[in-house]
DNA sequence: GTCTATAATGGGATAGAC
DNA sequence: GTCTATCCCATTATAGAC
């Protein structure tokens, strides 16, 4: 925990409003205006710090992922007794939760997939997946050592993600769906599906 | 299944080539230029059809829905022998094969959810999801009465989808990730996931 | 390190001829 | 129903002062 005011340099106060541009609006939906509007500067500073538009918004993934890959990592790896099953099941909650905190990262990510060229989608391979890969086969091969941990992850993935980002769309169903926007419902529901 | 030659009009060209454009870059992504130099005419014969780039961009939303909706229910609704849990198999690998034909529907529906305003997720909900729910509705009475159909749902295609979409991220994973782009395999996995 | 000013291009959209 | 021509504005990016 750093001390105190924490002044963050300019550079990093850019990285910090144009992933959150990007990641609401998409690469072509915001302009270096509106980044540099929010940040409070000119234009023309941002291409100080960055050659140009692309550079900027691969510096800004790579630092949103990385940032993300430490929180995932943070909040397991301690709580490491009970069973395999018990640990998988913190898993799948622990990831739910994590996902549902950070919708900057979640919607980082779905463009990523929809959008990323072969060079950035390797970003996403060697610096998110890799952590969770090694948690994952960790427990796997307790609990079922012939399964696919591949599948898993994207198993897990999709249904985490997917449901979290249909909750706004709950809120215009036709009957009683108000309980499809509680995390806690989604959760059980998650585990009894992964963990049967 | 129309007569010989079919002269689609320039009104139904424009809105087969916006699609295309809208789903795979998305709509800040694409230009009328670029749409108008797909159909092989000029920008400004595009606003004789339609009256800005948002009205295009719903009607082409709404025309792809359609089109897939009536695509979806065609493929199943005849199969009706064998049991429920039996036909549910069947919904899942069809909803699968049909979404792996279909990558323009996958990409659209994907960029929906992340973008989609209220009015536009509307769309989805009253055009896509409906055919779908009654469907599902229909098995899981007979299969487990006491569950939600709208997880199921949710789940179906949160699992399909990014199944489906992180096909092109195996092609450059460390080791021998070949079989995850195999339809066949991924649905061996789905139904062991939803059907246990 | 940030600014003002500006270049160069591309964007959405319209007018009016054919 | 499509074209040419054009308007006006936003965009990315640079040059050079401070």
């Amino acid at each position: 925990m750093p001390a105190a005011v924490e002044t963050r340099s300019t550079r990093d106060k850019i990285l910090d409003e144009a992933i959150q541009c990007f990641a609401n609006v998409g690469f072509s939906g915001v302009s270096m205006r509106d980044i540099a509007r929010a940040v409070s500067i000119t234009p023309a500073a941002i291409y100080h710090h960055f050659s140009d538009k692309d550079a900027l918004y691969r510096e800004a993934v790579t630092y949103a992922f990385n940032f993300n890959a430490e929180s995932l990592s943070l909040t397991v790896g301690e709580g490491s007794d009970g069973s395999s099953q018990e640990q998988f099941r913190l898993l799948v909650s622990d990831v739910l939760n994590n996902m549902h905190a950070d919708p900057l990262f979640r919607r980082i990510y779905l463009r990523e997939i929809l959008d990323g060229n072969e060079a950035r989608l390797r970003i996403l391979v060697t610096e998110v997946l890799p952590d969770m890969h090694g948690r994952v086969a960790g427990l796997m091969k307790d609990i079922a050592p012939d399964v696919d941990c591949h599948m898993v992850m994207v198993s897990l993935a999709g249904l985490v993600l997917h449901h979290l980002e249909t909750i706004k769309i709950s809120l215009f169903m036709p009957d009683g769906h108000r309980k499809h926007q509680d995390p806690d419902s989604m959760d059980r529901w998650l585990l009894q599906l992964l963990v049967e």
